[in-house]
DNA sequence: GTTGTATGACGTAAACATACGACATTAATC
DNA sequence: GATTAATGTCGTATGTTTACGTCATACAAC
């Protein structure tokens, strides 16, 4: 079978989901918390951090920055990358909105049938 | 080839993984959202709201119920499900300390070599 | 120009996710 | 007990992700 149609989904679901995504890998989240710690943020450098090759490591950063969430500036021979800062803003403020959401619900109060 | 084996990462990184992965599906957000926002939360009444089949749904709904992110209460015939409220407390404070991390980084600042 | 090095692109195998029809299960109803 | 209805499970087809070796490119140094 295929996919379900994107478009049956809202935009924001659609744009919630895609940065979930992008943090869904454990390495993926450790490179962000590497570009937010590190001084250097130079392709190799991640890669020998990690516990994967540097082929797979580059193919999860060219992951995020396909989604613009980190930056990649060639520097002669080695390419330095970093976060996009106002886009992870603007991020936090959408999960920010979301658990909101998710922290209180209006279901199941005792007003309800159900009681979990 | 195999996957990464998971103890390479922090227990930290998997933890926030594992929560974004289940958020990387539109039709995990919006049942989320459902579930937060209606005041019945039956499971027949969750798969018809979204353009997936009910089997589907289901299926997500199991997942969603592997990380005890949301609870199932069955009631007769019918199975009334519900957000697991102080889990998703935990994982939005997870969630916020990351993207403390993610939105001030200590990287390329204008000290430093890149000026991405 | 040749050599060496840092990087990304390509190919590909294995694992995983998504989606749904068909069947099993359970409970209420007749 | 037979019927109907709400759910979940199983099987399975298809698409996606993960991981890495190998190759191509591009710059620097000689």
């Amino acid at each position: 079978m295929t996919y379900a149609r994107l478009t049956d989904f809202t935009a924001e679901q659609q744009q919630l989901a895609r940065m979930a995504k992008a943090l869904a890998h454990p390495a993926r989240v450790a490179i962000i918390q590497l570009l937010a710690s590190k001084t250097t943020c130079i392709s190799g450098d991640i890669a020998a951090e990690l516990p994967l090759s540097r082929t797979t490591v580059s193919q999860h950063l060219q992951e995020l920055k396909a989604l613009d969430l980190i930056r990649g500036e060639i520097d002669g021979l080695t390419v330095c990358y970093c976060l996009n800062t106002p886009l992870w803003q603007q991020v936090q403020q959408q999960f920010a909105g979301f658990f909101a959401q998710a922290t209180t619900p209006a279901s199941c109060s005792p007003a309800d049938a159900c009681n979990c």
